[in-house]
DNA sequence: AGTTTCAGCGTACATTTGTACGCACAACTG
DNA sequence: CAGTTGTGCGTACAAATGTACGCTGAAACT
C-alpha cells in the first residue's frame, strides 16, 4: 500500500482536479458545491473536510498554485529569452500558452481579483503585484543593459501587466485559427507602452 | 393608484436595486437566488417570474442598463472636454466616478467579460468593445486635429480600455486617501500609451 | 504485539433552492 | 357597466446543500 502521506495527498490532488475541471468548463467557483467537487473526487461529501476546512480553502489552494506555475514560469522565460529571441514576444506567448493550458484557474484568479474584500482577492491580488514588481525590476536592469533610460518603469510594469492579462482572457474566448494574429496585436501594444516609457525616460 | 405599467416598472426596478444592492455589498451574481432577490424586493417569490423568466434575465438587464449610464457617460465627456481640460484627466476621473457609483455593477460587467461563453459574457464584451471602437474613433479625430499621426489607433483604444477598467477595478479597493495619487499613476500610464502611438507613427 | 491515529464512509437533519398550481383583486377594455 | 387581463400571493414539493455524529479498517507508532 501506499504511504499515508501519499495517499492523502493524490486525494487532495483529486478534489484540486476536480474543481479544476469544472472552472474550466465554464463554471465560477461559487456554483460549485462542496457535495459536487466530492463525488467528483470519488470521495464521500463528509470526507471533504479531511482535506479542507472550506470550499474556501479549497479556493484558496487553487490560486497558490496557479500562481506559483506562472511566476515559475516567467522566471525561466527571463533565462531562455537572454538567448536573443524578443524578451517581450516571448513573455506573451509564454504567458498565453499557460493560460490556455489552465482556463479556469486564469479566469478564477483575474475575477476574483476584481471582487471584493475576501481571501480570495487578497491572493489573486497578491499574485498580480508580484508579477508586476518582478517585470518591473527586470525592465530596469534591461533597460540599464541597453543604455536606454526608461520613465516610470513600475507603471509600464502595471499596464503590461493590465494588458496581458486582458488580453490573454479575450484570447480563451478566441478561435485557435486568430490566436497568432491576436498574439501579434498584443506584442504591438507592448512595444506601443515601452516606446512610450522611453520617450518619457528621455524627456527627463 | 398609480397605473399599472407604473406599477410594474417600479417593481421591476426594486428587483434591480435589490440585486444592485447585494453585488455592491460584495456578493458575486451567481450567488444570488431568486428567492432572495424577491425577498428583497419584498415580493413573493414566484412573482419575480412576472418581470424576468430568469435570474439570467435580470442579470442582462443590470448589464444593459450599466452599458446604457456608461456610454452617455463618456458621449458627455467628448463635449464637455472640448471646454479646454486634459480629455484624458477628464475620461479617467469620469469613468472611475461611474465605478465608485456603481461598484456592484461595475464589478460584474468586468467579471463577466472575463467568463466563458454565456449571455453575460456577450453582453459585457460587447459593452468594453464599444467602448474601445469609439474611442479609437475619437482618438483618430484628434490627432488629426492636432496634426499629430497616430500609430495603430485601435490598439491603443484596446490598451487605454484595458488599463482604464483594471484601474478602476483596484481603485475601488483603495482608500479614498490614495485616490488622487491613483489617478495620477493612471493619467500617466494613459500619457505613456499616447506617446508611444505617436512615436510609432511617426515611424511610418 | 498492542495501541493510537486518522482518511474515508453512511446516516441524518435542518435549510435553501427553483418552480408548478391556483386564487384574489385591482386595473384596464369594451 | 360587465368582462378580461395580469400583478401579486400562499401553498406545496422535490432536489440540493452544508455539516454533525459515530463507525471502520488499515497504516503508523511504541
Amino acid at each position: 500500500m501506499r504511504s499515508r502521506q501519499q495517499q492523502k495527498a493524490q486525494t487532495r490532488q483529486k478534489l484540486m482536479d476536480a474543481a479544476a475541471g469544472e472552472l474550466a468548463s465554464g463554471r465560477s467557483f461559487d456554483t460549485l458545491s462542496l457535495r459536487e467537487i466530492a463525488k467528483l473526487a470519488g470521495i464521500a461529501p463528509t470526507s471533504f473536510y479531511r482535506h479542507f476546512h472550506d470550499m474556501e480553502g479549497l479556493g484558496l489552494a487553487l490560486i497558490e498554485a496557479c500562481g506559483e506555475s506562472l511566476l515559475e514560469l516567467m522566471h525561466e522565460v527571463r533565462e531562455q529569452a537572454s538567448g536573443g529571441r524578443s524578451l517581450i514576444r516571448v513573455s506573451v506567448e509564454t504567458l498565453f500558452d499557460h493560460m490556455l493550458n489552465n482556463q479556469g484557474l486564469s479566469r478564477m484568479v483575474l475575477q476574483e481579483s476584481m471582487s471584493r474584500e475576501s481571501p480570495f482577492r487578497d491572493a489573486a491580488e497578491r499574485l498580480l503585484e508580484t508579477m508586476s514588481r518582478d517585470l518591473a525590476e527586470f525592465l530596469v536592469w534591461d533597460a540599464e543593459q541597453r543604455g536606454v533610460p526608461l520613465g516610470h518603469p513600475r507603471l509600464a510594469a502595471d499596464s503590461t501587466v493590465a494588458i496581458l492579462f486582458t488580453n490573454g482572457i479575450a484570447l480563451l474566448n478566441t478561435p485557435v485559427e486568430d490566436h497568432a494574429r491576436h498574439i501579434e496585436a498584443v506584442v504591438t501594444q507592448l512595444r506601443m507602452i515601452m516606446r512610450g516609457a522611453e520617450v518619457m525616460g528621455q524627456a527627463v
